[in-house]
DNA sequence: CTTGATAATGGAAACCATTTTCAATAGGAG
DNA sequence: CTCCTATTGAAAATGGTTTCCATTATCAAG
């Protein structure tokens, strides 16, 4: 029988299984901790939240699951420049959350943002179709960064 | 009294000696070897082309070297996803060669491209100027890269 | 609810690009 | 030409990520 309560299975139950990838613990506890957080985990910060819950899921595992995640498009990849990398839940519920990011190259902090996105994709669009044409280029995606100095770093 | 020739010393001389460095075999033959090729190289490959020239020429200096010419701004270093830096000189004599780059996530080629990047500046400069507004960021400088599937990888 | 095939896991070891160490070398000002 | 010290190169260390492989757990089938 269905929950009383409205806590039905995640929604992202549903792509694992449709991938035919089994649920697991450390795959359920994995992606939880990324649902709860906007920060920019790396598989370390990932690591030790999930320790927190389940201390017996390795670091191997933690890995092996996000490259997982990432391959099924539900986790973003970054890489801003401090050597490890990072990873973001890519969609909600409700959908992609496509996004771009200012990186502070004084002290590391990295903000989403989206408010400017609609003129990009103005220019996005454009961009790409001109590429696509003149290289014969089939392109599927795009990395956006920005550098330089963050509020706090800047007034000092 | 000056070289017969129109050989006189390399355009970037002058960059080591005003930013108080000495001009050593090593670096001479680092930047020769990347002013000699548009390929974005890396570490490895600069060792590689280095020891051709100079056997005795260490892999440890070659890091040292890229390392300090992307300080000087004359080497940019990219990721391009392959697990290691890619290096490429930043400009010539005549001045900077700013440009983005298309890479296919197939073969790992990789397409330089300034082709679109005068409608790209337009916005570029727009969003820049609004990020930096909205949350008071500094912006330096930005990165841009499309991913898909290149001409090659196309068409099979 | 069992069972069984096999996908998934975790600890340890391996990998591998990059960095650090440190004694020897060489650039270039004086 | 000399001397100070920036630079170099070999070897070892680092540190994030992968690989190995024996053990465990998922879940479709009965
Ligand atoms: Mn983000
Ligand atoms: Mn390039
Ligand atoms: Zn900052
Ligand atoms: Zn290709």
């Amino acid at each position: 029988m269905p929950r009383g309560n409205g806590t039905g299975p995640p929604w992202w139950h549903g792509r694992f299984r449709g991938g035919g990838y089994r649920m697991t613990i450390p795959r359920e506890t994995i992606v939880n901790v990324l649902s709860k957080t906007s920060k920019h985990l790396s598989a370390e910060d990932v690591y030790m939240a999930v320790h927190k819950i389940h201390s017996n899921i390795g670091l191997t595992t933690v890995y092996r699951t996000l490259e997982l995640l990432v391959q099924m498009g539900l986790v973003f990849k970054f890489d801003f420049g401090d050597g490890r990398a990072r990873y973001e839940l890519s969609e909600g519920p409700k959908g992609e959350r496509h996004h771009h990011h200012l990186v502070c190259t004084s002290c590391g902090r990295v903000i989403d943002y989206t408010d400017f996105i609609d003129e990009e994709i103005e220019l996005l669009n454009q961009t790409e179709k001109g590429l696509s044409k003149k290289y014969n280029f089939n392109i599927t995606s795009h990395l956006i960064q920005f550098y330089g100095q963050c509020n706090g770093c800047n007034l000092k």
